[in-house]
DNA sequence: AGTCAGCGAGTTTTT
DNA sequence: CTCGCTGACT
């Protein structure tokens, strides 16, 4: 097969029975997947109506769809590539009925579950204080994630007080989105197997359609994913997974990596194909990778290798602060740029999003465009849910909250006390809330705001009455923000916050258009469930010419030329939650995420820690992260820098203390105050007073001067050509004998005049 | 209804 | 520290 290597190949045959693909890496997995189609469709001549593509993303899945049209050609439109999530949205669309649902159902995201949640907690007066509603969410999402109803729920934990509480909850949660026809994302998949398994002929008929079933990123699955995947793939058993368990970093929301390590278990006669051959990273990045990932028991046996060339070392730099971190991250970006990289390549990369913040601040000193990819998606916010809403509503009268969300937005004098009053009504009626609300007179106590609520439905049957008319999605969508009044109601804020709002709404209304023009006869339901399962993830582009910064979990799936890693600290990466967890896995999943970043990068990686960093409003000292450690030396390029860290692990205690911080050259580690707690668990939170000597310490002018002989710990000796005062540090110029010119920070430097 | 002080909490995230 | 929520007050 052209341009496939022999495992790639392998893989790509294999047509009948169970295949396992492990592929690491860079190893060109969605080739591998894409060219199996071909190969299915082409030698074997499956009809591509039969295959199935399953993956994680809309991203990945976008992906997967392009490619494959580019290579299959014709009959490509035909192979359904597909989420999890959209998939089962498919099928439900076509059957909830059967469940008892309308097919117009509505799919409720994480707000709207809280506030179902809230709502019964209330209605069952349970104090939120003592049993917080996530605490629920994540007992309901744990149980449907492992295909336990109420009833199941219940028995399973009949000893538990806490979790009969959450039985309770469960039950009318569930009861609830019943009433409202909606489907959480967990039941998405919940009730696709539910009806499959209730409705034997509906499983066969998909089990005819899907042949061939593909899932990518296998190790991301949950058990009812699996179960899902299970029950397809049982009539056929042409089920091929992918994926790569060093890669798992997901078990925190259900991932289930047991299901790709039993795999072969599952599939006695499964075939199992390694692809452990990388076409991204240089030989030195990935000697790190393989290095870090093998501190971890119980994977399943394999190893990264390429025939790159070894590329660069592997740049490892401990700043004093995260604000020199970063500072120093943005000069090496600036040179990158100068020299031979652009924007778009490179890539920052932290453990959580609080650490963008400085990132953030110094790029935009150093004037570097970049684009941050925060957890918030454009659809959650506010604006943009409230119009939502409305459409929701709109679509599905049942749909409570939307309803809720709103029927007092903007104000019309609807307050809460009258909402209260409507659904307890509509509770007890057994009846939607605005099914309850076309006859106000007869919900009691309503007083003077039935009038109020009169108005509100016919402002809503308007809406209907265009929507009946054929009219667009846009245009729908234009008469909802006028006259509602919403639109009116910012304009006239004239903040700087209205005039982000707006600009919202105006790129919401782009993204209709844009549907509409995609999807020709799309329906307000399809714009709907689009919209449901979409996320910014998906629009993470590295092609605007700017630098990324994301988290390392949201790095997966991509690479990038020049890749930073910061925060490389034993209580930031590792977390301090993973370090003090009973759970051994906990620091295992650390460590895959960490594979993940370093394998991110393709020529060059860039390892960081601060010594002391900020959090929680108190000064941190950490010690460097564990797995820098794990690196073995040779890989890194300051071997300087490593070698006194290594001693200093090896004493066990952290870098810099308050005394000794920075005075001279080398002597952190004196005097250590916390050396009696260098365990975990104990982080100082009194803090050290040396805010000032960091201040202090920066502003002292370096011992040398241009034209001065100068010591570098890896370059030499040579001649300080140029001394630049540069915002914060010293941007110091040494013509070096042994290695020509270097430019370099005159902190990180640590040149000794001779 | 709207604002503001005071309190508490504070990974990772898709769908 | 900083955000978000609650609750009290206007």
């Amino acid at each position: 097969m052209d341009g496939l290597n022999n495992m790639q190949s392998t893989a790509c045959a294999h047509v009948d029975g169970p295949l396992l693909i492990l592929a690491g890496a860079g190893s060109g997995k969605t080739r591998v997947i894409t060219h199996r189609i071909a190969y299915l469709m082409e030698h074997e001549g499956i009809n591509p109506y039969h295959i199935l593509a399953i993956t994680f993303t809309n991203k990945a899945a976008n992906e997967m769809r392009e490619r494959v049209n580019r290579i299959v050609g014709k009959g490509a439109e035909q192979v359904w590539v597909s989420t999890f999530h959209s998939l089962c949205v498919r099928i439900l669309m076509r059957f909830a009925d059967r469940l008892g649902y309308g097919k117009n159902f509505t799919i409720y995201d994480t707000a709207d579950q809280k506030n179902a949640i809230k709502n019964i907690l209330k209605e069952l007066q349970i104090d939120p204080k003592q049993y917080p509603e996530k605490m629920f969410m994540a007992e309901i999402s744990r149980a449907k994630e492992q295909y336990l109803s109420p009833d199941g729920f219940e028995r399973r934990y009949a000893a538990d007080y806490v979790k009969m509480k959450a039985a309770e909850v469960y039950r009318a949660y569930v009861k609830r989105l019943k009433t409202c026809n909606a489907f959480d994302f967990d039941d998405l998949i919940y009730k696709t197997v539910e009806l499959f398994e209730h409705y034997p002929d509906i499983l066969e008929y998909y089990q005819d359609r899907f042949r061939y079933i593909m899932v990518d990123e296998y190790q991301d699955t949950n058990h009812i994913q699996f179960l899902l995947v299970k029950m397809l793939a049982k009539k056929y058993r042409n089920l091929c997974v992918v994926g790569d368990d060093d890669q798992s970093i997901y078990k925190f929301r259900g991932a289930n990596i047991t299901n790709i390590l039993n795999f072969e278990k599952e599939y006695p006669d499964a075939m199992v194909v390694k692809l452990e051959q990388n076409y991204r990273s240089c030989g030195n990045i990935l000697e790190a990778a393989n290095a870090v990932i093998c501190h971890n028991a119980g994977r399943k046996d394999k190893k990264l290798w390429t025939e790159k060339e070894k590329g660069e070392k592997v740049s490892y730099t401990l700043s004093e602060s995260e604000y020199e971190e970063a500072e120093q991250i943005a000069s090496e970006i600036a040179k990158l740029v100068r020299q031979e990289a652009e924007y778009r390549e490179i890539a920052v990369l932290y453990r959580t999003h609080a650490q963008s913040r400085v990132l953030e601040e110094k790029l935009v000193s150093w004037n570097i465009p970049y684009k941050i990819y925060s957890g918030t998606n454009f659809y959650d916010r506010l604006e943009i849910k409230d119009v939502m809403a409305y459409m929701k509503l709109l679509y599905n009268p049942e749909d409570n909250a939307a309803l809720r969300r709103i029927i007092n937005v903007p104000k019309r004098g609807i307050g809460d006390a009258s909402i209260d009053k409507i659904a307890a009504f509509a509770n007890q009626q057994e009846i939607s809330m605005l099914a309850a609300m076309r006859r106000p007179e007869n919900i009691p106590g309503l007083g003077r705001t039935a009038a109020k609520i009169s108005d509100f439905i016919q402002l809503l049957d308007s809406f209907r009455k265009i929507l009946k008319e054929g009219e667009s999605i846009s245009f729908l969508y234009d008469r909802i923000l006028e006259d509602t009044g919403y639109e009116e109601e910012l304009i006239n804020e004239h903040s700087d916050e209205s005039m982000t709002r707006l600009e919202n709404l105006d790129e919401f209304r782009n993204r209709i258009i844009q549907f509409e023009e995609e999807r020709e006869n799309g329906n307000l339901g399809e714009f709907l469930q689009e919209i449901a399962l979409v996320s910014e993830a998906d629009a993470i582009n590295t092609e605007d010419g700017v630098v990324s910064l994301m988290t390392l979990h949201s790095a997966k799936g991509l690479e990038f030329p020049y890749v930073f890693i910061c925060g490389m600290e034993d209580r930031i990466f590792p977390s301090a939650q993973a370090l003090n967890s009973e759970d051994e896995d906990a620091l295992e999943e650390e460590r895959r995420l960490c594979y993940v970043g370093i394998t991110r990068a393709m020529k060059k990686l860039y390892l960081s820690s601060a010594k002391c960093r900020m959090m929680h409003g108190s000064h941190n000292l950490n010690p460097v992260s564990r797995f820098v450690t794990e690196i073995p030396p040779m890989l890194l390029s300051d071997a300087g820098e490593l070698g006194r860290m290594k001693k200093r692990q090896q004493e066990s205690m952290p870098f810099a203390t308050s005394q000794s911080y920075g005075l001279k050259g080398g002597g952190y580690g004196q005097n250590n105050p916390y050396k009696k707690h260098a365990s975990y668990g104990i982080t100082p939170s009194t803090k050290p007073a040396f805010g000032k000597e960091f201040v202090v310490n920066r502003e002292i002018n370096p011992e040398y001067g241009e034209g001065d002989r100068v010591r570098h710990i890896k370059f030499g000796d040579g001649t300080v050509t140029q001394l630049v005062q540069g915002g914060r540090d010293y941007e110091v110029t040494v013509n070096f004998d042994r290695c020509g010119v270097k430019k370099m920070f005159a902190s990180f430097a640590k040149l000794k005049k001779i």
